[in-house]
DNA sequence: TTTACAATTTAGCCTAGGCTTAGTTTATAC
DNA sequence: GTATAAACTAAGCCTAGGCTAAATTGTAAA
């Protein structure tokens, strides 16, 4: 079962490096579907929600939102509540769209629903295009 | 399609702090686990070939791995192959097999092998152990 | 309208995990 | 047996992403 040889040294550096390029977009990608979300559900999305949400304190929110508007995700002024990009905008859509084949390709196969939630939202960063579009037919597949 | 109402801030943040606690533990486990893969196909583990797979400088590799050896999951000398400790290469042998489950069910599900490969490498710290246990049935029907 | 509380920012600290450059040790080849 | 090359370590730098404590700003109530 086990291996007996291994990958070219070339070859395992890549996939190596590829989950490594996956982690440098996860936190962007969870804070822009977050902020987006919470525009949407509660009409503005505010530094104390963003953090509470996340999961960390509001300076880890804030310095991570400051990161996000250098790099054009976010915008906004002082003490003020934040808004998308139209950048961020369209990697929120993006996001939020893998997050919900993943979520929803867990539940078709059995997975039980808490599991599914949690397992998605780790899952979803590391997901490629090709293995999402199986992913789509079986939950297309499920659902006849 | 979207949802109109956001889970508990508190739940939500629960979903967040599982996949930081799964990132954590990564490298940990992905170094243990090429470790053992170069000891059982090479005879031995070397920094140069743990760092050249893993795609980081030789520095990097060996800052890592003198983490590993203060958390008591390898063992070495100076300018010497590297070692596991019984808690590493029980981790290895953990990694391994979650590792071949997620790889095995892409496959058995249609994934083409490349894709395979390179996605479960990034996928298999992020399935809990429910996830795992429906992927492992997928497996052993897809074998019949 | 002032006062107090809530929200946000600032400053400073820490760890992990990248890097380069330079020095040391080990192994190899002549 | 020594020179050279390869492997490894050391030192120092950077970014991301956590934290706490303290200062500032905004808002709402008395």
């Amino acid at each position: 079962m086990s291996k007996d040889v291994l990958p070219e040294a070339h070859e395992h550096a890549a996939r190596f490096n590829q989950v490594r390029e996956a982690h440098k977009t996860e936190a962007t990608e969870d804070y822009v579907e977050l902020i987006d979300d919470l525009i949407r559900v509660h009409g503005e999305a505010r530094l104390v929600d963003v953090a509470s949400r996340m999961g960390v304190t509001q300076p880890t929110a804030s310095k991570t939102l400051a990161r996000l508007q250098r790099d054009g995700f976010v915008s906004s002024e002082p003490y003020r509540s934040i808004f998308l990009t139209r950048e961020g905008k369209d990697l929120a859509d993006e996001s939020r769209l893998r997050h919900e084949v993943v979520f929803n390709f867990l539940l078709a196969i059995g997975v039980e629903r808490e599991a599914a939630i949690r397992d998605s939202e780790g899952m979803e960063h590391h997901v490629s295009e090709e293995t999402l579009k199986v992913f789509k037919k079986i939950i297309r597949e499920s659902n006849k």
